[in-house]
DNA sequence: AGATAATATTGCCATATAGTAATATAAAAT
DNA sequence: ATTTTATATTACTATATGGCAATATTATCT
């Protein structure tokens, strides 16, 4: 019961889905995705900490980024079930296109960050 | 989006998935589901509601009683797949198992309330 | 009409959650 | 070694959520 509840709060901020939603189309670094939602780094981290814990996304160390991406091995089945039916849900929502075009042209290495 | 997260939510309370796998079993009033699950009534009513405007419960007035089931027409696309997915999972759960089997004994006549 | 019974609503409290700024950590680059 | 860059963690605040007692509503039965 509490790995599904896991999921299922994982699953209910709609920052999170847009995250996933985007890790669809690619994997991404946690600047590149705070570059498109417009969120505070610590928030995204968090995002994702807690997507990771449901074993919705996975995490991948390359240099100085840790990519994500959307979970592969079937560590968890509600999580697995969920990944399966998400692709199919939400792809006309405005947030969700307009995320997933700014994700295609959000590249590391042109994010400009002052200070 | 706000469909999908209203129902993510919904399935986001251990009490809320209690009642979701007694209502495939059967479908129950109000009373007897605070019988089996023994929290307040208004938390039962509460909960409902939640899994009401989400579309994974209906409510079937009869006589003093309001029936609650499973949500048979579509009305919430996200609400129907989890739905389909649900009665595969948390069978062994022993939480729930019990409660399937205190639901099974628990007839609205038979309860008693005291004041 | 008045009493009773099932359910819904309101008001309140304790905890959980999402967000941020500030700081810590880790890995390159100089 | 020091600086820089990306990410994680901590500490805090505001809001959301789950729980209950008290009350309102609705329907049935005398």
């Amino acid at each position: 019961m509490k790995d599904f509840i896991r999921v299922m709060k994982a699953l209910s901020d709609p920052g999170r889905v847009r995250i996933l939603k985007m890790l669809e189309q690619k994997e991404m670094c946690v600047c590149e995705i705070q570059a498109v939602l417009n969120l505070a780094q610590p928030t995204i981290s968090k995002h994702l900490k807690i997507m990771e814990d449901a074993g919705l996304v996975e995490r991948h160390k390359n240099k100085v980024w840790v990519n994500y991406s959307l979970a592969q091995g079937g560590g968890c089945q509600y999580a697995a079930a969920m990944l399966k039916l998400l692709p199919q849900w939400l792809n006309d929502n405005p947030a969700v296109i307009d995320n997933l075009r700014l994700a295609r042209d959000t590249h590391r290495e042109d994010i400009y960050r002052e200070k």
